[in-house]
DNA sequence: TCTGGGGTCCTAGGACCC
DNA sequence: TCTGGGGTCCTAGGACCC
């Protein structure tokens, strides 16, 4: 049976939502009409665009770049800081409006969607592309802000025909119009498809998505080895992968901190890598999973990201034993250099701490779970830093702060 | 005032076992 | 003093996404 997926991308999402916050707020102008950018925070060192306006774009602004770049490109370009928090109510908005359609929807990112509407005919009809222009206005209505929506047989190709024409516009990309509307296309902007595999494409002499298409698999194999046979199958429009609800867990739990200025000391270190091990133990538990390996991630003053990881031998969500593990990786991976950014991350992650511990462990890990449990909700109610732990003082936090 | 942060997935290579 | 081969687990690094 021919299957009906929609995606639903909202456009320029973080500037768009950010313009709805500045307009509520008593904010005269509306930055989605002017050369504007949604910005990190350069004296904290994560000076770089998260998003842009349409007219910022026109300048050659492109994602990811530094500020100040897009500021030598435009001169009079407006930078505006992110708002997390109110990014995370908008899509929560969308995501419940949306599921008003089908069950079947997949939160793809914070500000995407895939919706399966195979089977729903007797619902909406025939006409898609009608059902998707009023999903677009009713968004634009409600909300405020405006999306695309791409419409095709799966999700590949209701992804590619999202990306076609922007901004609130509906596109579909059927099977049989993968011919026109997607081969014309250069090879990186097929999803998946990066600069890194673009540009081993263009060496062997494939610039489009079409002579990807016509390629030879076993050329293709041969460089890229199984990605190569999903280059081959995307290029042709194929992908059977099914529109998943996300109520799967997670496979890590990552922070990492881009660090003001590159630090060498390593007390200073390990007071940094201690509380991101609070934070990310705390999110752990909170999704009531327990984690099997522990790694920690460097970038150094150079660039130079390395990590370290270690397995254990009974999975944990205990603070005090996370850290232990953490401190450990780091005394035998650190190489002493001046560290630019630094991380923990949980993986293998399982929602029981199986293991083959005595009976006598098991009680003594239930006594630190009952005093995690405790300290948890506390931060819950009353927000971070109202729990301290006795082994930490106030002025370790300030590190990033100190200059 | 140069270059974020949180994810998923894949591969190569080494250790180890039978 | 010739020196296998398959399987699994683990780690490091990289590509790619938004």
């Amino acid at each position: 049976m021919q299957r009906i997926i929609f995606h639903i991308d909202v456009n320029n999402a973080f500037l768009s939502w950010t313009a709805i916050y500045l307009l509520n707020h008593g904010y005269k102008q509306d930055i989605r009409k002017i050369p504007s950018v949604i910005g990190g925070d350069e004296k904290a060192r994560r000076g770089i665009v998260l998003a842009k306006s349409p007219i910022a774009k026109k300048y050659g602004i492109v994602t990811a770049e530094t500020l100040y770049s897009a500021r030598s490109k435009c001169k009079n370009l407006q930078v505006f800081p992110p708002n997390y928090a109110f990014y995370k109510e908008q899509s929560k908005k969308l995501y419940n409006y949306l599921s008003q359609y089908t069950p079947v929807i997949e939160q793809y990112s914070i500000d995407e969607c895939f919706l399966d509407l195979t089977g729903t005919s007797l619902l909406y009809g025939n006409d898609y592309v009608s059902l998707a222009h009023k999903i677009k206005d009713e968004i634009k209505e409600k909300f405020g802000f405006t999306v695309n929506v791409g419409i095709g047989e799966n999700k590949l190709c209701a992804k590619m025909a999202s990306d076609f024409e922007k901004p609130d516009k509906v596109h579909t990309l059927y099977l049989n119009e993968v011919e026109t509307k997607m081969w014309p296309l250069k090879v990186n902007d097929l999803f998946m498809l990066g600069k890194s595999s673009a540009k081993k494409l263009n060496d062997l002499g494939i610039y489009t998505i079409k002579d990807l298409a016509e390629a030879n698999i076993g050329l293709l194999r041969r460089h890229f080895k199984s990605q190569g046979d999903y280059f081959k199958e995307a290029a042709l429009g194929i992908d059977y992968s099914k529109v998943e609800p996300r109520n799967a867990k997670n496979k890590c739990i990552s922070i990492s901190r881009t660090l003001p200025y590159d630090v060498t000391r390593k007390e200073d270190l390990l007071k940094i890598l201690f509380s991101e091990t609070e934070e990310v133990s705390f999110t752990l538990r909170s999704q009531k999973l327990y984690t099997g390996t522990i790694a920690v991630t460097y970038r150094n003053n150079l660039f130079k990201n390395y990590s370290h990881q270690i397995t254990l031998d009974n999975p944990t969500n205990v603070t005090e034993e996370i850290y232990k593990g953490v401190k450990t990786i780091f005394e035998a991976s650190w190489k002493e250099d001046p560290i630019r950014n630094i991380g923990v991350r949980l993986g293998d992650l399982k929602e029981k701490a199986v293991s083959q511990m005595s009976l006598f462990e098991e009680s003594d890990v239930k006594v630190v779970d009952k005093v995690e449990e405790v300290m948890d909700s506390i931060i819950k109610k009353y927000g971070k830093g109202s729990v301290i732990r006795a082994s930490k003082k106030e002025e370790d936090y300030n590190i990033e702060r100190r200059q």
